[in-house]
DNA sequence: CCAATGACGCCCA
DNA sequence: ATGGGCGCCATTG
């Protein structure tokens, strides 16, 4: 399962403040249009001590709905206490927190 | 191997 | 703007 395992890598890698869409960490994780399978793998989430699965959210800037960590409101929340910025729709500014990865999506797990 | 699933993404009515 | 439908892909039964 070495996509999954890399798609845990890539997030456990976003800092703080920073948020990623799926797209985009299918697209780190080798397959871009995996969006799909990425959201799976995080929903499973084995490592959800590790990776930070909050702060992956739709392209949009959109926040998962129904399922997420609680509620949409936890997951807000969690983001906001980072530093991620929301605009008055309700979404992440990606404009702002758009993680912008360094180069390192291996190593060290 | 085949069918079903899901925290996506995009197009069209 | 909203809602519905189709395609994508990895994982699971």
């Amino acid at each position: 399962m070495g996509f999954n395992k890399r798609v845990y890598e890539i997030v456990r890698q976003i800092p703080e403040g920073k948020v990623a869409f799926y797209g985009q960490i299918a697209f780190l994780a080798g397959v871009w249009r995996a969006s799909r399978a990425v959201g799976y793998a995080l929903h499973r989430n084995p490592y959800h001590g590790k990776v930070p699965c909050h702060r992956v959210v739709f392209k949009d800037g959109r926040l998962a709905a129904g399922f997420a960590f609680g509620g949409q409101g936890v997951q807000r929340q969690l983001l906001e206490g980072e530093g991620v910025q929301f605009t008055v729709d309700g979404r992440v500014d990606m404009e702002k927190c758009c993680w912008h990865p360094q180069k390192a999506t291996e190593k060290d797990f």
